[in-house]
DNA sequence: CTTACATCCTGATTGC
DNA sequence: TGCAATCAGGATGTAA
């Protein structure tokens, strides 16, 4: 479910309520998520303090003392709760609380993830660049790399929708299925329109629409669309800015005409067929 | 290399 | 109400 605004709304929260913590305690209660869990990873962490709270494209990095990290990626269901406690209260989910860490004063950092599509695993941060996980990953779209002439470099010949090429983390880290249909109703372009014909002045506009609309989303704290909760349980609130996505049939904010849901690459794709041509 | 598609897994919702 | 089908914010491996 997250995205790179919901990832990095995390990042922030936990920064300020984790930042400083040591784990005493780590407990691997499901260790099968897409890839398993290294059963040492537990032990390798207890005693260890959270020093630095990192991201890149979709992925949340606790950098821990002694040079160590944790990579960790919530997949389509995954989340991370900072709770008073855990394994030991009635906030405890056994179905899907697979991970708790308890820290120094009492609290519990739960990672929680019905469809162990997400993936934890300790990391040496100097080796952090170089990991198969991140290293082919594309420039963080809030960054100066991201702009029209690299999109026009990456899209140039390629025959895949411009929804998919946006999708992609080799070419643009961190945006999904939500963002990815409102960066194109902002910029105006059809999300179904192959990426090597669409126009230099179109492209500018997608790299144009991409920062405004990531920044508001991470000031709402991301968006709840169905489950999503930020690290305190709280559900974002850029669901109501939402101008397509999830609105089938409901008129365009803009133009009134109904919104329609297409479907691109087997992923739902919402737009006006009025302003995006 | 590019592109399309199945696959991992569980839960919520939709439709009959 | 019951039950089956469908869909869900992601990433990756495979095959054409």
């Amino acid at each position: 479910m997250p995205e790179l605004p919901e990832v990095e709304s995390l990042r922030r929260i936990l920064a300020r309520s984790a930042t400083g913590r040591t784990i005493v305690r780590a407990t691997i209660a499901e260790a099968r998520l897409r890839r398993a869990i290294a059963p040492e990873l537990a032990a390798e962490i207890t005693g260890r303090t959270i020093t630095k709270l990192d991201r890149r494209a979709k992925y949340l990095i606790l950098e821990l003392s002694g040079g160590l990290a944790m990579l960790v990626h919530l997949g389509m269901s995954g989340s991370l709760t900072h709770r008073d406690a855990a394994f030991d209260s009635g906030s405890f989910d056994p179905r899907h609380d697979h991970v708790a860490f308890e820290f120094d004063d009492g609290t519990h950092l739960v990672y929680n993830d019905p469809r162990r599509f997400g993936l934890m695993k300790l990391v040496a941060l100097d080796a952090i660049p170089a990991l198969a996980e991140l290293r082919a990953i594309g420039p963080e779209p809030l960054g100066p790399d991201f702009n029209a002439r690299y999109l026009a470099d990456m899209a140039r010949g390629k025959r895949v929708a411009i929804k998919n090429l946006i999708m992609d983390q080799r070419v643009v880290a961190g945006i999904g299925n939500i963002y990815a249909s409102e960066i194109l109703f902002r910029a105006a372009v059809r999300p179904t329109r192959r990426s090597g014909r669409v126009t230099r002045a179109e492209l500018e506009r997608i790299v144009a629409a991409t920062g405004p609309i990531l920044k508001a989303a991470i000031g709402s704290r991301g968006t709840t669309f169905r489950s999503y909760r930020d690290s305190r349980g709280q559900p974002g609130r850029f669901a109501e800015r939402l101008m397509v996505y999830g609105r089938e049939d409901q008129p365009c904010l803009v133009c009134a005409t109904p919104i329609r849901n297409v479907t691109i690459g087997n992923r739902a794709s919402f737009l006006c067929p009025n302003c995006q041509r």
